[in-house]
DNA sequence: CTTGTTAATGAACGAATGTTCATTTATATA
DNA sequence: TATATAAATGAACATTCGTTCATTAACAAG
């Protein structure tokens, strides 16, 4: 037998995308083979080297493309907040419900950089920063303005960023909480951690209280 | 040639542990061959056969003997502590330095989850779940005093967890702050994201600013 | 000194790996 | 209809993998 009727390129190459994106996500870069990704696919291994030239190009693929869709998503999304509350608010928000609804392609982005070659990594790592970089503006704005008290902007950033991304490791769509009781959860210690209280809550703080 | 002059079972056993270590955490676990365990060792791979039974057992042994350590090491520090602010800003610098001064154990005790067969992944997930449990425990007894204000104390955990450990992603010895400089920006944002102020923070606060 | 155990060697095993290649068929183009 | 290209197959390649095994020398105990 040869090429199968039916048969077309592009459509073979995303499902080749789909199936290493699950694998990858669930066993490891390393442990998943290309005789696994195709057997998922429906074809022969051989048949993917009509669509990548290396296994690791497609890693590099589904990294690349994460990232720039999750730049792109928040570029678009951005625009709408003028101030640097409104912005922090919807990072936060923005972040956990893009991660939650894209979990295995952020897993990989994130567990799989040692796995890259050093081209691949230095493409990769900078969109992360770049992206990292959005919410460093937003903090060293606020940070700026008074609105936050912010000791140390880059720590923060960093600091806020685990926290957020650590959402997907205990997370669970049949558990306790909706994504957006999580997100508002997540809001508060977000502003809380950058001690900027919303005007209820600081009311609701006694003057008095002697804490460490 | 044979056995060699001078080895001793339990030093070997402690160079593989070693060399595994560096080796897992460098390149992962799936990446890192028994051979080249040896050879860092400075013995063949079939030698290593007489110490350990398996390479998972290696990984296996690797995470116990991390998490046991950890565990008992805030065991023998939580004695100290009486309330829940003082448990909490301990909890928060032993957290850091611990994970801080041993970045290989901690990373691939996080990383390699998904290596571990279901027999070893049972046991040390549940370590790390007791582990958790001192911080979630600290959380709740401020939150029931009213200390703390947190809407949600497994999440708080959780994500106070996740904050932490993340400072292991962009520390470095030769960077920006010294390890007692990023605790103390870590001890404020922890307390910040429960919405406990200091004294002096409150002060500081201007009781009528209007925030979102 | 003899004996049993310990800790190493080096060869070998079968299985699995990423990748290449000749081949074959479906499809698009001229 | 003839031809070039696209997309698959299945066999094969050289490596590498975790692990086993027979063997051997160092060491401890009697």
């Amino acid at each position: 037998m040869a090429r199968i009727a039916g048969t077309v390129g592009e459509e073979t190459a995303r499902k080749v995308r789909a199936a290493a994106l699950e694998l990858f996500a669930n066993f490891g870069y390393a442990a998943v083979s290309m005789r696994s990704i195709a057997t998922h696919v429906g074809i022969q291994a051989s048949a993917i080297y009509n669509h990548f030239p290396t296994k690791q190009a497609i890693l590099v693929d589904l990294m690349e493309t994460h990232l720039l869709e999750l730049l792109h998503a928040w570029e678009g999304r951005s625009r709408n907040y003028s101030d640097p509350v409104a912005a922090l608010e919807g990072f936060v928000r923005f972040h956990i419900r893009y991660h939650l609804d894209k979990q295995a392609a952020v897993f990989i982005s994130y567990m799989e950089l040692r796995n890259l070659e050093p081209e691949g990594f230095a493409r990769i790592e900078k969109l992360r920063r770049y992206y990292e970089g959005y919410l460093r503006k937003i903090i060293s704005i606020g940070a700026d303005a008074g609105i936050f008290s912010v000791k140390d902007v880059p720590v923060a950033t960093m600091a806020i960023i685990a926290m957020l991304t650590g959402v997907n490791t205990w997370f669970r769509n049949t558990g306790r909480l909706s994504e957006s009781e999580v997100e508002q959860l997540y809001v508060q210690m977000v502003f809380g951690s950058l001690n900027c209280l919303s005007a209820d809550m600081l009311a609701g703080l006694q003057p008095g209280r002697k804490l460490a």
